[in-house]
DNA sequence: CTAATAGTGTCTGTTAGACATTATCCT
DNA sequence: AGGATAATGTCTAACAGACACTATTAG
């Protein structure tokens, strides 16, 4: 019984007279926090789904590009400049479902981000509260665990869908940098793999192929300011090369 | 007008007093067409851009899910039912820029499909025309040579994105299937590879590689109906089988 | 010295590309 | 037979995982 199947344009085009959409830009946004891989929600302040959890986002502006929202949104709710941080921001997918938000038609435009640490958060004008969360202690699959957070709207699918994009970029990006300061040691590069990916690598074996890969790596010289409390020989540091797709790729180690 | 009073929408959020957005779905249809890969385009009829090709596509309904707007727009188009059909129809990404419409606010929500074959196609209820275009003819980097064909609107950088997504998910996904009929032989899938990735691949190889691949094919036995005039020793003919991801991947020969 | 972390070397089974060879149909 | 296409076999270099070993720091 839909009635719109056949959406013809009319004579004129009053903007009214299309069907009411509102269009959000919502961000996953991915860090390293207390050694577990991190998302950034936002708490509810009203309603529907008070109190709950959310993914940071609003509205897109009626001249603003949806990619530009994006942005806007992440640098509201973390106070860092996405370009400068060399942080990684790209779209996601689009989650329209008519019923995903009671209040009205909202098609919401997904997008995933990595920072390079943990940085200090506030909320935005219509959240309680903002903090880090461990993708562990979410309840992505909607399973009602009650050990489990559950977030409001369909906004576990979209971390769900984030995560996992996260995960397979690691493999053939070179997106595991975004996850570290400029510079950084094999270790750190390693530790990012085995904390997104959750299993242990091979040190050797990882440090040869990482460094294999053409122009992934750029070792630079002298220690890191301020020189860290250090057991052990200290690492090499290396900062990130122009490589942006990584040749060959380093594939999860699979169920062989 | 469509309203939607019956969503008993509270007075702040009054559908009107936000920006007004139109969201489309537009699908980039690929299949083979005479040897190569194509993909199917209408011919505006109405400006802007009239008699220039665009993609299928069209507005999504007020209560109707995105995803289903897109089927439904494939299925318009090609008269095929999606999900019978075997084809393949997934999400590519939103193109939002403010000015990507001279007429409102558009944005619009790009999907891909691969058809079995180049069926029967209509136009629509706004098109001229419709037809399959070879994407070697296409103006998809808007060179401006004009022994290619312009898109409409954004449609070119649309159709780059789904072409570049479709040789991508060749490598480890089971899509190439999707390109063929039923059952086919492995001639057929190695010619669809060759052919949507624009490059030879050794025949042996090839065939110990995809046969090697857990649950991608299944043999089937018997002969084709009717049986197609045939030259040299008759091939076996395979369906597909369960596995929707490859392990392990088949990868592009790349520049070593 | 020991503990701890960084980095190197080596062995081995698997795999990818190249290509020669055999099989089975048609005319 | 001869042409054409399908299917199999083989060789080799490169690569992956496993893991033993060396290097450099702090205490």
């Amino acid at each position: 019984m839909t009635t719109t199947s056949e959406q013809v344009a009319p004579v004129a085009y009053d903007p009214h007279r299309y069907p009411p959409f509102a269009v959000t830009a919502d961000v996953v946004v991915c860090t390293i926090w207390n050694g577990q891989l991190a998302v950034l929600l936002v708490e509810r302040g009203a309603e529907p789904h008070a109190g709950r959890w959310a993914l940071p986002g609003g509205f897109v502006g009626v001249d603003e590009d949806v990619d530009d929202a994006a942005a806007r949104e992440l640098t509201e709710e973390t106070g860092l400049d996405v370009v400068a941080a060399g942080a990684f921001l790209e779209q996601l997918r689009t989650f329209g479902a008519p019923d995903r938000d009671p209040r009205m038609r909202v098609v919401s435009v997904a997008y995933v981000a990595v920072l390079p640490a943990p940085v200090a958060v506030h909320a935005g004008s219509d959240a309680a509260a903002a903090r880090w969360w461990p993708v562990a202690d979410l309840d992505l699959d909607e399973s009602g665990d009650p050990e489990l957070v559950a977030l409001a709207f369909d906004h576990a699918a979209i971390v769900a869908a984030g995560v996992e994009r996260v995960r397979a970029k690691l493999e053939y990006t070179a997106i595991a940098t975004s996850f570290l300061p400029a510079t950084f040691t094999l270790s750190e590069l390693r530790r990012v793999y085995e904390t997104v990916w959750g299993q242990q690598l091979d040190t050797p074996n990882f440090r040869r192929k990482v460094l294999g890969i053409d122009g992934l790596l750029v070792a630079v010289s002298g220690g890191r300011e301020p020189a860290p409390p250090t057991v052990g020989r200290p690492a090499q540091l290396y900062r990130r090369g122009d490589a942006h797709a990584l040749h060959p790729p380093l594939l999860r180690p699979g169920p062989r």
